[in-house]
RNA sequence: GCUCGCGUAGCUCAGCUGGAUAGAGUGUCGCCCUCCGAAGGCGAAGGUCACAGGUUCGAAUCCUGUCGCGAGCGCCA
C-alpha cells in the first residue's frame, strides 16, 4: 500500500468485502427506520423491513438510488406513505453520504449520494482488484454443476458447445460468489448406445482390413470412426475379422468409448472447459452400485411393484398392455407418473442409473446441485426433481437449466446440418473458425432458454453490433490509454491510481459511469441467485457502452479526456476510473471464461 | 390429450425474481467526423409487453383461463 492510501477514508476497511453500495445504503435506510420506531415516528407492531429495497432508478432524474420503504410500510404501519417518507427524508439527509433526498411519485424516496461516495468507490475497486463484487452468497457452501454429459459416441457438436459454455460460466459465477464448485460430467458409457458405437467401429475396423463396411441404418455413419477402425486394426490386426459379435463387442466397446472420451476431453480443453470429475455410468453397473441404491430405496419405501396406467391421449394403444414393474414413487414428489426402474427382461431402465447417480450426488452433501440439459431433455426435469426431492429433502437446493438450440448461420444464410450425412458442425470446427473467447461470449448473449443464432461472420465482425468486440474494445482502449500515459511519464500502477485525488471526478458523466460500476456486486448476486450467467455478459456490454460514451464525450469536452496534458493529478484520477472499468470487465470476463484484450 | 418453455419496437433481444414515463442493438429519418483508438457520434420517430380476468398502493414480471409457436410424453437412448 502506498502512503497515499492513507488519505482515503479508513472506514472502508470495516466495510463488507463485497463493497456493495446498495446494501450499504439499504442498511442506512433500515437503521433510520429503526430509529424512527425508537422515536415513536413509526409503530413497531407488525412492521418488518424485509421488503424494503434500495435500487437504482431507471430515470437518472430520480437520483442515484431510490427506496420503496414508505410504500411497503404504509399498510402495516397504518400510515400514509408520504408521511413516512417525509420523516425518513428528514432523517436520511443527516447522514453525510446522502447529498439530497426527496419524496416522489406514490411514495418513493429518491436519494442523491454525495459525490465522495462514488469517488471513494473507484479507489476501493482498484485496491480490491478482481475481488470487487464477490459476495458471500455461497461462502462455506458447496455446489455441483453437471453439464455437457454428451454420450461418448462421437465428437461434440455446437449444441453441446452451448451447454458446455453455459455450465462452465455458471460454475465460474458460483465460484465467484464463494461456492466451492465441482464441475462434473456424467458419462453415458453403460447403455445400448455404446454397443451401437462398438458395432459401428467394428465396421470401420473391417474397412481398415480391406472389407466393405456395412453401415446399416441405426449405426453411426460418421467419418470420425474411420481412424478409430485403423487404430483397432493396429491393435488387433485381423484377429477379430469374421468373429462372432460376442467375442469382440465388449473389448471394442471399452476401447472405443475411451477413445471418444479422449476426443471429448480434448475438445473441452480447446474451449477452455476443465471438468473436475467424470463419473461413469458403466462403473455403476459394474460395481453393483445400482442394486445397492435400490436396496436402500426399498428400505425407504420409495420403490414398489405395480402397473402403470396406459398413456393418455396418444393414438389408440396398439401394443400397449399392462405389466407389473418395479416402480419409483416419483408422483409423491411432483412427477406425472411413477417411473419404472427395471425392464421386464430383468435389466435396468435408463432411469435406474439416473436415480442412483443423483442419489449419489445428494449423499455427497452438496448444498446446491445443478443439472444442465439440452432442451430436448426437458421431459426429464420433473423426474429428476422428484429424485432429489425424495432423497435430499430440504437439505439440498436443486435446479435444472435447459439450453435451447443453436441455429448456425453463415453470412445471414442458415447453415444446414445433417448428422445422417455426417455434415454436422463440430465444436472443434467452431473454435477453429472463430476462437474460444468469441464462441464463449456469444453463447452467453442470450438467455439459456432462448434460441440462439450463431452467425460465423457476424461474431467476428468489429462493430458495436457485436457485443464481444464491443466489450473487448473497451478493455483494449483502457490498456491503450494507460500505455500512452505511462509513456508520458504518469505512474499508472493500480496502487498509485487508487491514491489519486479522486474528488476530481466530479463531472456528471463520470459519476454516472461510477454508478454503473457500483451496480456490479448487486448484479453478480442476482445472476448467481437466478443461475443466469448471461446477465454478466449483458452487464459488460452496457458497462462497455457507458465507458465508450464517456470516451466519446471527450471528443467534444476536452476536460473529460482520460489524459490531461500537464496535469498529473487530474490524469491519474481519470485513469483510475478507466482502470476501474477494466478491472470490472476483466473480472466479468473471467467469470465467463474469456480473456480481456490488451490491444486489438 | 397431458407436461414444460416461449410470446416485449419493423427485425434480433434485455428487463433488477412486483416499482415511477417499458430499455439496448439493428433498421428508418435528420444532423455531425481536423479531436486521448471514428473499428464512428448526437438526436427523432417507432409499443394494446399475445389476449382476457384476478391479486394490491403499483403487474411485462405473481395467479387462473384462452390463443399461437417449440420441445417432451409407458421396458428406447
Amino acid at each position: 500500500m502506498t502512503s497515499r492510501g492513507q488519505m482515503l477514508n479508513p472506514r472502508r476497511l470495516q466495510r463488507a468485502p463485497d463493497m456493495n453500495l446498495f446494501t450499504d445504503i439499504r442498511e442506512l435506510v433500515i437503521a433510520t427506520l429503526a430509529a424512527m420506531q425508537e422515536a415513536g415516528d413509526l409503530p413497531r407492531e407488525g412492521v418488518g423491513f424485509a421488503n424494503v429495497t434500495v435500487e437504482a432508478p431507471r430515470d437518472p432524474a430520480h437520483g442515484d438510488m431510490a427506496t420503496n420503504a414508505a410504500m411497503v410500510l404504509a399498510k402495516p404501519a397504518k400510515m400514509k406513505p408520504r408521511d413516512i417518507a417525509e420523516t425518513l427524508v428528514a432523517k436520511l439527509v443527516e447522514d453525510d453520504r446522502i447529498a439530497a433526498a426527496e419524496v416522489a411519485g406514490p411514495g418513493f424516496v429518491n436519494l442523491r449520494l454525495a459525490p465522495g461516495v462514488f469517488q471513494t468507490l473507484v479507489g476501493q475497486i482498484l485496491e480490491a482488484g478482481t475481488v470487487y463484487g464477490r459476495s458471500e452468497l455461497g461462502k462455506g457452501k458447496t455446489a455441483n454443476v453437471e453439464f455437457v454429459s454428451a454420450n461418448p459416441t462421437g465428437p461434440l457438436h455446437v449444441g453441446h458447445c452451448r451447454g458446455a459454455v453455459f455450465g462452465d460460466a455458471l460454475a465460474g459465477l458460483l465460484d465467484f460468489v464463494g461456492y466451492d464448485v465441482t464441475r462434473e460430467y456424467w458419462v453415458n458409457d453403460g447403455g445400448a448406445q455404446v454397443d451401437v458405437l462398438a458395432r459401428s467401429a467394428y465396421e470401420r475396423y473391417r474397412e481398415a482390413n480391406g472389407q466393405e463396411p456395412r453401415i446399416e441404418a441405426g449405426l453411426y455413419p460418421g467419418d470420425y470412426l474411420i481412424p478409430v477402425g485403423q487404430a483397432l486394426k493396429d491393435r488387433f490386426g485381423d484377429s477379430l475379422m469374421d468373429k462372432p459379435e460376442a467375442e469382440w463387442l465388449v473389448p471394442i466397446r471399452d476401447i472405443v468409448s475411451d477413445l471418444m472420451m479422449d476426443g471429448i476431453r480434448a475438445d473441452l480443453a480447446l474451449l477452455g472447459v476443465k471438468m473436475d470429475v467424470f463419473t461413469s455410468e458403466k462403473s455403476y453397473y459394474d460395481s453393483g452400485k445400482i442394486e445397492k441404491t435400490l436396496e436402500e430405496l426399498k428400505g425407504k419405501e420409495l420403490l414398489y411393484t405395480g402397473t402403470l396406467p396406459p398413456p393418455k391421449g396418444k393414438a389408440p394403444d396398439e401394443d400397449w398392455e399392462p405389466r407389473e414393474q418395479l416402480l419409483f414413487r416419483s408422483t409423491d414428489y411432483g412427477d406425472d407418473v411413477d417411473r419404472p426402474v427395471q425392464k421386464s427382461d430383468g435389466g435396468w431402465t435408463y432411469f435406474a442409473p439416473d436415480l442412483a447417480y443423483h442419489y449419489d450426488k445428494v449423499k455427497r452433501g452438496y448444498d446446491l446441485i445443478i443439472d444442465v440439459f439440452g432442451a430436448d431433455h426437458g421431459g426429464y426435469v420433473k423426474r429428476m426433481k422428484a429424485i432429489v426431492a425424495a432423497l435430499g429433502g430440504d437439505a439440498v437446493e436443486f435446479d435444472i437449466k435447459l439450453t435451447q438450440l443453436v441455429k448456425l448461420f453463415k453470412n445471414g444464410e442458415p447453415f444446414k446440418m445433417s448428422k445422417r450425412a455426417g455434415t454436422f458442425i463440430t465444436l472443434h470446427d467452431v473454435i477453429e473458425q472463430v476462437g474460444a473467447d468469441v464462441t464463449r461470449f456469444v453463447m452467453l448473449t442470450r438467455r439459456n432458454d432462448a434460441h440462439l443464432d450463431f452467425d460465423f461472420d457476424k461474431v467476428t465482425e468489429q462493430s458495436r453490433e457485436n457485443p464481444v468486440f464491443y466489450v473487448q474494445y473497451a478493455s483494449a482502449r483502457v490498456a491503450s490509454v494507460l500505455r500512452k500515459a505511462g509513456e508520458a511519464g504518469v505512474d499508472t500502477q493500480d496502487s498509485v491510481l487508487a491514491g489519486a485525488d479522486l474528488s476530481k471526478l466530479d463531472h456528471e458523466a463520470e459519476l454516472a459511469l461510477i454508478g454503473k460500476l457500483a451496480e456490479w456486486p448487486r448484479l453478480v448476486e442476482i445472476a448467481a441467485r437466478t443461475h443466469e450467467p448471461h446477465r454478466i455478459a449483458f452487464y459488460l456490454y452496457e458497462l462497455a457502452g457507458d465507458f465508450h460514451g464517456l470516451w466519446n464525450l471527450g471528443n467534444d469536452v476536452h476536460s473529460l479526456r482520460f489524459v490531461q496534458e500537464g496535469d498529473m493529478a487530474t490524469s491519474q484520477a481519470k485513469l483510475a476510473l478507466a482502470r476501474a472499468v477494466s478491472v470490472v470487465i476483466s473480472s466479468g470476463l473471467a467469470i465467463l471464461g474469456v480473456e480481456p484484450a490488451q490491444e486489438m
